[in-house]
DNA sequence: AGATAACTACAGCCA
DNA sequence: GTAGTTATCT
């Protein structure tokens, strides 16, 4: 094998044995930083050129569009250069613009375009759209190729309407969310309602199951799936089907996973199921030509409410690899040099970490200088956190001529807290971006456009018919649209199939007859026309005919202004797909729609700060980065304060958080936060406490004597505390003092509480009171 | 049938 | 606080 040395000299030792390699089984553990990203672009870049595998049997699975996106874009960079130098003699940089633009179409065509790069649910749904008419459940129930992929409103508008309506049950006990949330996890633990039924044969569970199945039903009506059932049919198609999974076997010879930890039971069965054509002895599975390359670090494993399970990394080794122990395996690699942060953030971060149980050693090795210690501040509300925030980012940008608004990221638990500070961001005109969050298809006037264009694809979808049959107004209200429900509900068949026969509608409806039928007919036409025209062409058409443009205008609110704004922005967004991935069919845009979170399209290209969750600053990085809201009950959240188990995972949230960081890492908590309209008192994050204090400078806002506390409690700040006093702490209830830290000035305790074990507690900031 | 007022449940992270 | 739903009025 010829590998170019220019092309692996970028690399590491570790970085290029993951690279070259080529066939078999191969987990790479890849710390944060580690250059994981490059080593699998790499990985594909060296496939296609120095071991000639065909581009169409590569599937890589990112973890987001975006990443799909990314690596897309690096590959094709890396093949330019690569390519270049090899038939060009020269630098792809110094080719003329006409040879540049000729070469990257040329790559684009024969290579990036054939690729099969993706997340799982986007891959898989392009799989269904070949081969979802050779599947039926074991029910017998048919999807066909135009299927619509509803999103989780549409899910929760028909289970709403299972539970409450059609079952009769009550709110309270089959809470809706409860019940999406327990069907979401049997199909990612790929259980059918039987299978369901079988284990949860208790009287709750039961109607779990009924409920469960007729759901299917109701999709199956709607020819549509919801995001699980993309990666479970096809599971369930290729269990059932060894013709099929024997194709899409000999497809891909190729199969990279990134983010490995974030895999759950459904996902890994998929993978095995494609690597190994579904035999179980691993003596039969042939590697000639064919590899499994999986790319993780259990540590940023953080999605476990997703049904993620970490053990899946950590059992590749005895599922495929030769299982050896690590000094002589050859079927791992770890990558722990890191290239990204500063030694303090990283001893900071390893130090967090090593406090979890649920892992496997490794750490961190800083490549870079020493750098600054982490800025800690301590604010008296979210309001004066966000202050300091953003004069800081202003102070180091007047300070630093090389820094700019776009090397500056805040990360915060949940999606709420980023409004504070995006009110002063709007006050002082900096200009910031949202990553995630309220997203962009969830708007009103984007779901009606988009469901009237699924409508067209897909007549059954009777949800998105639902939503548009009288948006804009046309007259057709609530009593008209129950005697049409009725009808097709007695009738078994859809509602579209009742709207397109003219005489039932008459016969049915009356007066209101002729609404429906200019509906109908507006419809009808524009499925015909869909078939001619690109997806664009069909949007404008849409809009125009529908009305629903005409309405906007007449309105002439700020609102409806901002309404046909997005409308436009939509048909940009529709134009911009349509060139990218040359595919002018509507489907493929809709489908893209569905699975796209928000359109992060323009964004590296401007200048902006970026305020995001943890969730979503996994695999990026900023030179400086603001941990904010460090405290109990915001990070780590609430809800995982009383189990263990989550507790560990939102320690890998803060882990991510700091490992983020480039140069400068900032950390901010408050004393107090608005949580639901009402204030809460908020005490620091025990993970702010687990890094290790001499990497920390400390600052804060709040003079003792101002503290609103003064006010009201007559306890004075002064307390004596020793060893043995019994104190009550508002949120740990009742402990006693074991140690008493530090002198005079600055105490701190050492508190055994009754359940919760021993912690470390300020009593300056008047979180407990002592009794005797 | 549609507009408006009153009421309630609520927000954890995501493809 | 808000979003979404229900009750009431025109």
């Amino acid at each position: 094998m010829t590998t170019s040395a220019d092309f692996l000299s970028k690399l590491n030792h570790s970085q290029r044995c993951a690279v070259e390699h080529f066939c078999g089984p191969l987990l790479v553990i890849a710390g944060a930083g580690s250059g994981k990203t490059r080593a699998l672009t790499y990985r594909i870049a060296n496939l296609i050129i120095y071991n000639k595998v065909n581009p169409e049997s590569i599937l890589a699975v990112t973890f987001t569009n975006k990443a799909a996106k990314e690596m897309k874009d690096r590959l094709d960079k890396l093949l330019a250069q690569e390519i270049s130098s090899k038939n060009y003699k020269q630098p792809f940089d110094s080719l003329s613009e006409f040879n540049q633009k000729k070469l990257l179409s040329f790559i684009y065509k024969k290579t990036t375009k054939q690729l099969w790069i993706g997340t799982f649910h986007s891959l898989c749904a392009r799989i269904l759209r070949y081969d979802i008419n050779k599947y039926q459940d074991s029910k017998k129930r048919k999807w066909d190729r135009n299927f619509s992929i509803f999103d989780e409103s549409d899910v929760q508008n028909i289970l709403k309407n299972i539970i409450l309506k059609q079952f009769n049950l009550d709110e309270k006990t089959f809470n809706p969310r409860a019940i999406r949330y327990a069907i979401s996890s049997a199909k990612n633990l790929g259980l059918s309602p039987e299978e369901y039924l079988k284990e949860h044969s208790y009287s709750k569970g039961r109607v779990i199951a009924e409920i469960y199945d007729e759901y299917q039903t109701q999709l199956a009506e709607n020819n549509a799936l919801d995001f699980d059932d993309l990666i479970l049919i096809p599971v369930c198609l290729f269990q059932d089907n060894k013709s099929v999974l024997g194709y899409w076997h000999s497809q891909f010879k190729h199969i990279l996973v990134d983010e490995y930890q974030d895999t759950n039971r459904i996902q890994y069965t998929l993978i095995q199921l494609l690597t190994t054509n579904g035999k179980i002895n691993k003596n039969s599975w042939n590697w000639k030509n064919r590899s499994i390359f999986v790319v993780g670090d259990a540590d940023q494993s953080i999605y476990s409410f997703r049904m993620a399970d970490f053990t899946i990394l950590l059992n590749f080794q005895a599922e495929f690899g030769d299982g050896l122990p690590d000094d002589d395996t050859k079927t791992m690699i770890k990558l722990e040099n890191n290239y990204r942060s500063t030694e303090n953030i990283l001893v900071a971060a390893n130090n967090l970490i090593y406090k979890n149980s649920q892992r496997i050693d490794k750490t961190l090795k800083a490549t870079r200088g020493k750098g600054e210690k982490i800025y800690c501040y301590k604010a008296d509300d979210e309001h004066i956190e966000a202050e300091f925030v953003i004069s800081k980012i202003q102070e180091l940008i007047s300070i630093n001529s090389e820094l700019s608004w776009k090397d500056i990221a805040f990360l915060y638990r949940v999606n709420s807290q980023s409004r504070p500070f995006e009110d002063i961001l709007v006050r002082k005109s900096i200009p910031y971006t949202i990553v995630g969050g309220f997203k962009f298809y969830d708007r009103q006037e984007i779901k009606d456009s988009v469901a009237y264009l699924r409508l067209i694809v897909n007549p059954y979808d009777t949800v998105s018919l639902l939503r548009v049959i009288n948006s804009p107004r046309r007259g057709i209200g609530k009593t008209t649209i129950d005697l049409l429900l009725k009808a097709s509900q007695e009738l078994k068949t859809s509602l579209w199939e009742i709207l397109i026969d003219e005489t039932s509608v008459k016969t049915l409806t009356g007066k209101s007859s002729k609404a429906v039928l200019n509906f109908v007919h507006m419809i009808k036409k524009l499925q015909e026309k869909s078939t001619e025209l690109v997806s664009t062409d069909i949007f404008n058409q849409v809009m125009q005919k529908s009305g629903y443009i005409d309405d906007l205008k007449r309105k002439e609110t700020e609102e409806s202004d901002n309404r046909l704004e997005n409308l436009q922005e939509l048909y940009n967004a529709m134009n911009q797909y349509r060139e990218e991935n040359n595919d002018p069919s509507l489907q493929g845009y809709l489908t893209n729609a569905s699975l796209a979170s928000d359109l992060d399209n323009l964004e590296n290209e401007n200048n902006k700060v970026s305020l995001m969750t943890l969730h979503s600053a996994k695999g990026l990085e900023f030179p400086v980065v603001f941990l904010v809201g460090l405290e109990q009950g915001t990070l780590p959240h609430i809800r995982s304060l009383n189990n263990p188990l989550s507790l560990e995972e939102e320690r890998r949230l803060c882990y991510v958080g700091i490992t983020r960081a480039q140069e400068k890492l900032f950390i901010t908590y408050a004393r107090e936060r608005s949580v639901w309209g009402s204030k809460e008192t908020k005490i620091v994050s025990q993970f702010l406490e687990e890094i290790p204090q001499n990497l920390i400078d400390n600052h804060t806002n709040i003079i003792p004597e101002k503290s609103s506390w003064k006010k009201n409690n007559s306890m004075d700040n002064n307390t004596k505390w020793a060893v043995g006093d019994h104190l009550v702490h508002y949120s740990f209830g009742e402990g006693e003092v074991t140690h008493v830290l530090g002198s005079e000035k600055k105490v701190n305790l050492a508190i055994k509480f009754k359940n919760l074990g021993r912690k470390i507690i300020d009593p300056s900031t008047n979180s407990v009171t002592k009794i005797f």
